[in-house]
DNA sequence: CTGCTATCTTGTCAATGGCAAGATCGGCCA
DNA sequence: TGGCCGATCTTGCCATTGACAAGATAGCAG
């Protein structure tokens, strides 16, 4: 039997973030995303170690493309809260992971460092760390609650957009 | 050998409540919790049918604690935010299942009256929809990055405090 | 006392995560 | 060219888990 021999690393873990965007961190499964890659079931445990290590990887790339996004929003806050609020919805299987520790290993290499990208990216936004703060946490909230179904309408940008001003507007 | 007459019911979601606290919704095991609690590992499916149901009345419960801690908080916006990050952490166990659909039966009575009296609690705070939303979303985020350590300090209250002045004070 | 219902039990099964040991592949160096 | 070696992936196994089915117990109504 011929062996994979392709990016096997990456291909679970872009399958193992739609695979969370479907059906939660929860309903993972290490077995099913083994299947579905055509490899055995332990295949995952020589790339990522464990579940938690599978989580991470996909929280890092997470970070990672949330930094670019956040680069690329220039130094607008409102624009930047939106790039925020986008990444969240257009990639919901990384979001759900990033911020939750039980899920990770928190002293991942890797991991780290992609944090360190996502929160450079978003410390050079404000005037000071209480803006930035509060910035992060309309930004992080709105996106919970729309994802979450809390919040919701047709369109998430023009759902934001006020919500996010109101916040950009104070000094 | 005699049975449980408590209200094991009861017993097993604040039980629940904190076994998410400290491990997470994915680390929860209903044998450990039944174990716990002295009964046979069969005992909570009568009461809550399967996992989800276990975690959804910790939800409904949590709804239930939020909708009265927002009421005691009275008509200041600021009070109200306060109130809110107050209860995300000292209720971490309830707050980590509350807004996350994967994990609960979205659709179960007790739940959604709860949500409505918590929805209700906080409608009546903001003059218009989208200054509720910015204020509910500011207080969740800060919430949710305090509980996942991305944001920490030595005090819940003097950290929370500037960022949600921040958003009050807006017209 | 008898029957009824909610509560809790034992028994069982498939699926899962994780570990150990072995097989195969591809490249490197003599 | 040919053999070695580490990385990659496999098979085999085990304890734990969630869920289901069927039975036992307790307390209450009549």
């Amino acid at each position: 039997m011929s062996y994979h021999h392709g990016d096997l690393r990456r291909a679970m873990t872009t399958a193992a973030a739609t695979a969370v965007a479907e059906q939660g961190p929860a309903g993972l499964s290490l077995r099913e995303l083994a299947r579905r890659a055509g490899v055995s079931h332990a295949a995952p445990a020589h790339h990522f170690g464990d579940k938690a290590g599978v989580l991470t990887a996909v929280a890092a790339d997470g970070f990672t493309q949330l930094a670019v996004a956040l680069t690329e929003a220039g130094d607008d806050l409102l624009a930047a809260g939106l790039a925020y609020v986008r990444f969240a919805v257009d990639h919901p299987g990384h979001f759900a992971v990033m911020f939750d520790r039980s899920l990770l290993h928190a002293d991942d290499a890797e991991l780290r460092t992609a944090e360190r990208a996502a929160s450079d990216a978003l410390a050079g936004l404000a005037s000071d760390a209480d803006a930035a703060r509060a910035a992060w946490s309309v930004a992080h909230g709105f996106a919970s609650l729309w994802l979450s179904g809390a919040i919701s309408g047709p369109d998430v940008g023009a759902a934001a957009e006020p919500v996010l001003r109101r916040m950009a507007a104070t000094p």
